[in-house]
DNA sequence: CTGAAAGCGCTTACAG
DNA sequence: CTGAAAGCGCTTACAG
């Protein structure tokens, strides 16, 4: 039952290497200060037994757990809190400091999250936080900010809350000023959108990108349906009478599932998406590639974002690294496939 | 930048009830030895301070770390190490025990895994691992169980290797013969099935189970197509002279995503899915709901198999717990969409 | 350059 | 019932 027994520590290696315990954890962290022959012995004194300092007693002297916390389940908004793809973006990007991520869970609401950080933070079971989940009114970042517990957030601070903690967020805008001018170059001028019910969520930016996209190639931008969750289903319901009765001769998506609604719903309606419909998702998510036919998209830069975010919590968490500037924003990429092309192209 | 200053030890919660270190400890741990009196002092005391017990100062002195490694990332096999709905679940059963998971990332290949395990074992970082992802000729399991490393296997081992370690499988043989019962009761009997390539991955119980199902129907179980990968495009692509050629009446496939697939070619071949031929996924995956018709398939158990993996490790690193059976099958579920009963139904 | 001392925050025996 | 002692595995000053 006791797994645990026979680990090797640091007594063991300095008995092998016939110095004091101390010499050998300095032969660890300031080589420097060792002549080069004990240095050499208490080297393959770890060598031989396959030294590791106890991540336990690492934590209990340096205060510092070398890991980071991060909720996983529904978020407040309509997608997962920290979709496959950017938790291993994240899991790569804390390894470049040798950290690692906890998972937790709890519901998506606000009050119990910040329960939960509270629970962890006062085992000091982690050195920090990255929320990837931002949204309007967030409870979460005062709250952290206010016991002074290091962490990011993915989504900027909206409800003109301030900017008094790190932040990194995709630029939906931008996004979908290159969905619209791809569209407009591909000779659509009737351009739909499907979104979300507005509810200050990200959804909102993707809606008002759209919309400024449309203004300034001088389109109208008034054919808009929202739909009250991000299913195929509920897009594919929604969206049925939109296609048959103001024709457009594209439709806007605020995500994936939502396009591959509106690419069922159209081909049930006999319309060829890609050629009398084009069609446009956002994330760039699994459902991107399995439509018939497959999704323009826009896809966010899940690595920059890892990066930034952890930047920060390692920081804060007093690791030496080049302080990251305090926000940023970066913008998504436009994968084009057949849903805005065609299939015969 | 020291975040980490003010919380609050056990010291400061004896100096506040005016007892020893001990005696707060105790009050913790061993309730009843304490006088009702002194308890509801310390009591008090820990209420008023929130004080936690420190993780890392836990974790050195009961050598336990109370984290259960995870690997995420692409496997060995065609699917994702540890799909998100599964992992919600591991932290759902790991929470029972007040246990979390690490996360960490590797290659797919044995070897290199081998070596993350190796250097986070060393360091007592968990205690202990789960496989999410075990398969044929699967090299990690005989490695830990060789370290006298804590761990329990998604998948069971293959290839006449022992039985020396815990694991969970879910009856793919049984799914398949509910999924082929559920189309011979639907009047169908030239039933194909698209697979992986064979390479003693779980997809070859799929296959197997299809085959067998179909004997003791008395049906022939001879059209079969292989893919290279799990993938909707290359499923279209295979397919489409099998649906061409021998008309199937049903065609069960080994995943959703090649489903997904075998709905593509089947709709460009202006065949009705669901009505002219029948097609049914495994997994019950994003990519189940997103194709028109949406997919019946089948649903594996992941509530079950995490408490089944989560009790092993944490059992195995000393907690008591109700030692579970040392392996375990369980049955997948059918979930009956359009792809089968038509969406006329 | 190397090692004896003290301490990180806790727990487990063991006296009193 | 309560507290003084020793220790978990390590590191950081600080003597020598």
């Amino acid at each position: 039952m006791d797994a645990q027994r026979d680990h090797t520590t640091i007594r063991a290696v300095a008995a092998r290497a016939g110095v004091s315990r101390q010499t050998v954890s300095n032969a660890v962290n300031s080589p420097e200060r060792l002549s080069a022959g004990t240095l050499a012995r208490v080297r393959e004194a770890i060598e031989e037994l396959d030294y590791r300092p106890d991540a336990a007693a690492l934590a209990l002297t340096s205060r510092r757990s070398r890991l980071i916390g991060i909720r996983i389940g529904h978020s407040a908004q309509r997608h997962p809190s920290a979709p496959e793809e950017l938790l291993r973006e994240f899991v790569r990007a804390a390894a470049r400091y040798d950290y690692r991520f906890v998972i937790f869970g709890s519901s998506p609401t606000d009050a119990d999250q910040i329960r939960g950080y509270g629970e962890i933070w006062r085992r000091r079971a982690v050195d920090g936080f990255i929320i990837s989940d931002g949204h309007a009114r967030d409870a979460r970042p005062r709250w952290l900010h206010d016991h002074k517990v290091p962490f990011a957030v993915f989504g900027r601070p909206r409800d003109g809350a301030g900017d008094d903690h790190p932040w990194i967020d995709v630029d939906a805008r931008a996004g979908m000023r290159l969905v619209v001018d791809h569209l407009v170059a591909r000779g659509r001028t009737r351009i739909a959108f499907l979104g979300w019910a507005p509810d200050a969520a990200g959804g909102d930016d993707r809606a008002a990108g759209w919309a400024e996209a449309m203004a300034s190639h001088g389109l109208d931008a008034d054919v808009t349906v929202r739909t009250a969750d991000d299913s195929v289903r509920a897009a594919d319901a929604r969206v049925e009478a939109l296609l048959r009765d103001s024709r457009p001769h594209a439709v806007v998506c605020a995500s994936d599932r939502l396009a591959a609604g509106v690419v069922r719903a159209g081909s049930r309606l006999g319309l060829s998406i890609g050629d009398d419909v084009l069609v446009t998702g956002y994330d760039d998510a699994p459902a991107a590639t399995t439509t018939i036919p497959e999704l323009t998209t826009l896809r966010e830069p899940f690595d920059r974002v890892a990066d930034f975010l952890v930047d920060h919590v390692v920081h804060a968490a007093g690791i030496a690294n080049e302080a990251p500037p305090r926000t940023r924003v970066v913008e998504p990429q436009l994968v084009v496939r057949e849903s805005t092309i065609g299939t015969r192209a």
